[in-house]
DNA sequence: AAATTTGTCAACCGCGCGTAA
DNA sequence: CTTACGCGCGGTTGACAAATT
């Protein structure tokens, strides 16, 4: 069965925003905040479907929006959530204050595949593109999503060279997802400390994917079972994925919902 | 200087999911 | 239980700019 359009196609405008477009749509979002996008249209007075006015407001007029160029640290950051996630780019912007899904998404597929390809580095798998220079000693880690596993040296960002003989993929013992001390005796400085690739985090259930990516969450049910349930984060759940992978970060709702945990079980336990 | 190629990124499209009716 | 709707996501497109020939 097909679905109806989102919206009336007829008389809509396409293609660029205008200063005028935009002018009108920020004002109503002020005025009246973000609501039914489908509806917005029209009660803005803009010739424009739903989604693209959604768009719009998302990854170009928002005010809390950072613009200009990425820094090493957000490039690092998103090659570290990419290895683990795949491309969710909206998880990923989730961990990246002010940037956008789609924003990530371009900058990814114009600058940082290169960059990983420059390192020697597939960046659909994150491993050596030259495979047999692996010693079979080492161990891979499958990621979480392609069930691929990862490798990558991100203690040093801007090594234009080709992959060293022993990738310096490290491995962080269970239990030391809180704290950023690495603790596998392969561990050298706190700069080598990597990724644990180990996370088992498994990939998203499509109902946590959901909760995480929707504002309409169900919190109830959280509420009722706890914001660390197994369906939320996954097998082995009880600190969310950024406080696993060392980002713990404010602006993240399943941080704050690891550290309410923390104080539940403080109280309860 | 003109033509062509390459890079960038805003915007569109189709689909899946959750939910209300 | 079924269906339609609204939202949000990831993939793709295409216009424009910059670089190269």
């Amino acid at each position: 069965m097909g679905r109806s359009p989102c919206c009336e196609k007829a008389h809509m405008n396409k293609g660029a925003w205008t200063k005028e477009e935009d002018q009108l749509l920020v004002d109503y979002i002020r005025k009246h905040g973000e609501g039914c996008w489908r509806s917005l249209p029209r009660a803005a007075g803009l010739q424009r479907c739903g989604k693209s006015c959604r768009l719009r407001w998302m990854n170009y007029l928002r005010p809390d929006l950072k613009r200009g160029n990425f820094t090493e640290e957000e490039d690092e950051l998103i090659i570290k959530l990419h290895s683990l996630l795949g491309n969710k780019w909206s998880l990923i912007a989730g961990r990246l204050a002010g940037r956008t899904d789609n924003e990530i998404k371009n900058y990814w597929n114009t600058h940082i595949k290169r960059k990983l390809l420059s390192r020697g580095i597939d960046p659909n798998t994150h491993r050596p593109i030259n495979e047999s220079t692996i010693p079979p000693s080492k161990t891979t880690t499958p990621s979480l999503l392609h069930d691929e596993p990862v490798q990558f040296d991100l203690a040093k960002p801007d090594q234009h060279q080709t992959v060293k003989p022993e990738p310096t993929v490290l491995y962080r013992e269970e239990g030391d997802y809180n704290n950023n001390n690495c603790t596998s005796s392969e561990t050298t400085s706190e700069e080598d400390c990597v990724l644990n690739l180990e996370l088992s985090v498994g990939p998203a259930t499509t109902r946590s994917y959901r909760y995480e990516s929707t504002r309409k969450a169900n919190l109830d049910s959280i509420e009722s079972t706890g914001p660390w349930g197994s369906e939320l984060f996954g097998a082995q759940a009880g600190v969310c994925l950024c406080c696993r992978i060392g980002f713990h970060n404010e602006s993240c709702r399943n941080c704050r919902v690891s550290d309410a945990r923390t104080i539940w079980e403080s109280k309860i336990l």
